[in-house]
DNA sequence: TATGAATGAGCATTCATTCAT
DNA sequence: AATGAATGAATGCTCATTCAT
């Protein structure tokens, strides 16, 4: 009879971009953004090729979001009083998260560390995601600089790369990586 | 005019394998595998599209040989004399020379980053890499064991996370990460 | 609350009708038959695209209705008192309301030669429209037999062609083409 | 053996090439640009769908080229001397070589009136149309003011439409149109 | 009557690969 | 050994149309 309510609609969209977000980030993850088709995304979502497209512009708006989601979610548990300075409890805090994310959300990570190095992918997010990251860049150094260590912004790069070399090694052979105990070694190094 | 000998032609062939490897390596780093046609391989080469195929069998066999030589020629410099131990010195050196080969090969490394974290393509190299990664394993492990750390499993997870996280990082932003002075800090960590 | 009459739902429909088939007509007119969709004339006309599913059976009787309904307006100005037969003055005004409405109605007129053009959408119209057409052309063929033009036939073939040309000349670029000066010498050139 | 020498190529090339602006002209005038598929023009061609593409960007930039050639070869006859000043005689030659051509290719100028009508086709082809277009129509003004006539702006503008509307008229419905005649009754118009 | 989510057929385009020369 | 024309399967995407509400 009469047509839906606008919140009716909105539930509707609301679950299936969630259904959609769901079945790509799997099949990106475990494909490959090139290698993961919208019919196969579709098929998976178990809806037809063009709904698709109702939810999202383009395969890289799909990505996209996809990608900046998760980062936006995930990057709340940093510096989570948001007022530009790291505790060390707060950064504790902040590997704590990390870890813990990791496992939960293996696919999503997964994503990520292969887009992030993929050139062509990557200029696609790069603006979004550095909004993201820089911050958190200037804060970790604010942070070893406060902490006294002697050369900070090395203790940054350290920082970083040792974070984003777990992640990417636990993500593609979890199996091969002990999570916990490379979490323990982490808060040692940095935390004191 | 005299046929050419067969040594010539070898020295030719030889030749233009390295040639479609190098204009390879370079496309397949800075725009992705995806990204690039064997039509811009050829192009860059100054050779056909159809001669490609008379030195490769695919193009997914060009990124194979690619890949595993670039690996294998680097390989060289871990446990030079093959005994499948390693001595605090060698240690050293094979963190020199990882260094410097990162440095000087950046388009390699960017292209084995990009890989190894890409499901599908990974599995087209995984047996190859493995033939070369595992021994590696092996032998790191039993060097930490024998400098006596007391969880010689997990340093060498996070002696190949940092590594490779630094490398992650430094082939896609170079100008961010200051490589000789991280090498100290993973001198110091690594190797007393 | 009482239910509307049956007149004011009539009313109401007539008045959607209309807007959907102005929405249209500027859209079909400045964009193209294929390049507008129905999703552009229903946001347009300010409604769903489902409801102009319910006044038009498709895109195609959407277009048919507009070029049908716009030539049966205009051709009331030929021969008005409809009794086959065209005089000098019949001529004049109906020469007269020609340019007046390639004037009033330029979108119109643009999308109706842009049809007339098309082979497979004057697939779809030229019933109609050949229904409409053909009397005109009879009735000015016994006019210029009347008038004692020496080739009435090829006279006929001229005064259509150049209104048409005129047409399709002014409303595709209307700034270069002098309506007002252009009438009088087809006055002069058809009616003596 | 060898390869084709660079020649033999190029004649493959200019063969295919034609081959495929034949099977479009034809199939883009008589169906339309929009119902005319790539694969409905390979297959009257008799090749494969991909090779349209190893001899056109696009599919608009082949209906450029089909138009632009066509309205090339088509303005060679106009002001053949190419001094920028039309005599009666050129101008009578150009009118019959109008109607000749009219009736020799009437694939193209069916083409070419649905193009030219279309707003988003139009787009494609309007800056390189208009380099043609704009200096016959320098030409054409410069004829009618030497000529003496009244008001020669006017008249170059019936003398374009009258033109155009013929053409219009004829490719859609030739068996209706008598060029012949017709060609008399312009050259008496325009020519004295 | 009115909505907009949903469908699916269809299209332009790309590209690894083959093959006659 | 070398060329590049040729193939055809696959992809992202659009859109007229349907239908549950």
């Amino acid at each position: 009879m009469c047509p839906r309510t606008s919140e009716q609609y909105e539930s509707i969209r609301e679950a299936r971009r969630k259904l959609i977000m769901d079945a790509s980030c799997e099949l990106f993850a475990n494909h490959g953004f090139y290698d993961t088709s919208i019919s196969m995304i579709s098929k998976k979502a178990g809806i037809s090729k063009g709904l698709v497209y109702n939810y999202f512009d383009s395969k890289e708006a799909l990505l996209r979001e996809l990608v900046i989601s998760g980062l936006k979610a995930f990057h709340q548990s940093f510096d989570p009083n948001n007022d530009g300075v790291l505790t060390r409890n707060e950064l504790e805090y902040y590997i704590s998260e990390y870890f813990k994310k990791l496992k939960q959300n293996r696919n999503f990570w997964k994503l990520y560390f292969a887009i992030v190095v993929q050139p062509p992918v990557l200029a696609i997010l790069e603006k979004d995601m550095m909004e993201i990251i820089i911050p958190m860049t200037t804060t970790l150094l604010n942070y070893f600089k406060d902490q006294g260590y002697e050369d900070p912004a090395t203790e940054m790069e350290l920082f970083s790369a040792v974070l984003s070399g777990i992640a990417i090694k636990y993500v593609n052979s979890p199996e091969n990586f002990h999570l916990d105990k490379l979490k323990e070694k982490i808060l040692i190094l940095f935390t004191k």
